[in-house]
DNA sequence: TGCGTAGGTAAACAAGCGTTCATACAGTGG
DNA sequence: CCACTGTATGAACGCTTGTTTACCTACGCA
């Protein structure tokens, strides 16, 4: 029921990149094998080559359904909200929720997207670039409306605060489980609130 | 001349090590081959092995080093700090400094130490939870003087800023390099002022 | 001078890797 | 009933892996 994988994969294939996500968060994606992958599957190496035309494509599969669910998430979440400060909430929360909720493939992707073949790779890096910048842009409008200041009024005042928001919301996906102290809901207020404050906003503590 | 290998290190293991980082940054330490490592070297594989027991005792070797140099220098500022502001300031400082001058064997350190024997790994853990525990504890030290608003009275609250304001300084090895737009200074100077914005200190703006 | 040691080599090792292939079988539509 | 499609098998492939081994060489020191 996860809304990670495309409609449009076929069953088997779907078992078999849950099983991957699974060993991967675990070991690696170099580290994982074939075998392990296909056996936790309850099949033969050779089986997933009907569903993949190899490794390295499984992998790009799987970090690639992450990246643009999250691109798909924070754009609709993005929409919804009107003015600077309530898109920057909005993002924060969408990326708090996608990393604590999908942990593992969220690891994964952050995790191994270096290890794909270079065209695939820029794929990838572009559309994390793209996400990047579209949180630049939320700061650059909220600070000329007045509603943040960032401490400083270049381009690369607002860069190094998206980077840092994102980092710390991504990393969410490297200790966060639950039922742990805190629950997925306490976590994202308690980060909209730090990102509210990185983003020198008004109306945070 | 980096302190980042202990004195007791061979001069050729030292090269062996150096190699290392930089092809496990490019690659990933599972990725990298023995022979690459030694050939880097001017060396056949063989050669590694009268300096280091296997390839995993390099890599614990190089992830362990840079920890222990990371908290020789958080223990160290922070002794030369008083009061739970300079504290966070200079622990901070220490952090992004570290990881913006040791790039390679930071990201080395923070991506790859989970391929660890279990033992091993938790060395490595021990030394990352003392780390975090050590800001948990000036963020709580500040909070009883009146110099932090953690957003809660709770312990949870100084951890989650705790390792949100970690997770930023570390990712800096993700991306940081030098030549780019920011100088290590610059880069410092604005983490300084997110960390205490996210501490709620007062004098933050 | 000769010996011990540090550090190197080339070759081999077993094991495991990702991948391919010929084959088989179960369901489905004409 | 047949042919087709989708899917799985198990054996094989060629190659690479980390590691070991036997042997070589050069240097410091009694």
């Amino acid at each position: 029921m996860s809304q990670t994988w495309r409609m449009s994969a076929t069953p088997p294939a779907r078992l078999l990149a849950a099983a991957a996500v699974d060993l991967f968060y675990r070991q690696g994606a170099t580290a994982t094998t074939v075998r392990e992958i296909t056996q936790a599957c309850g099949l033969t190496a050779g089986a997933l080559y009907n569903h993949f035309s190899s490794k390295e494509e499984l992998l790009y599969t799987v970090v690639r359904d992450m990246h643009l669910a999250l691109e798909r998430e924070v754009g609709r979440a993005q929409s919804a909200a009107s003015g600077p400060v309530a898109e920057l909430v909005a993002i924060v929360r969408v990326y708090v929720d996608q990393h604590a909720r999908h942990r593992k493939s969220s690891r994964v992707a952050n995790q191994e997207y270096t290890l794909l073949t270079p065209e695939r790779r820029a794929e990838i890096v572009g559309i994390r670039r793209r996400l990047r910048d579209r949180l630049t842009g939320v700061l650059v409008a909220g600070r000329e409306a007045g509603d943040f200041d960032l401490g400083g009024g270049d381009q690369g005042a607002a860069t190094v605060v998206a980077t840092a928001v994102l980092d710390m919301c991504v990393h969410v996906s490297a200790w966060f489980h639950e039922g742990g102290a805190l629950s997925t809901a306490e976590l994202q207020d308690r980060y909209v609130l730090l990102a509210l404050r990185m983003a020198g906003a008004a109306r945070a503590g």
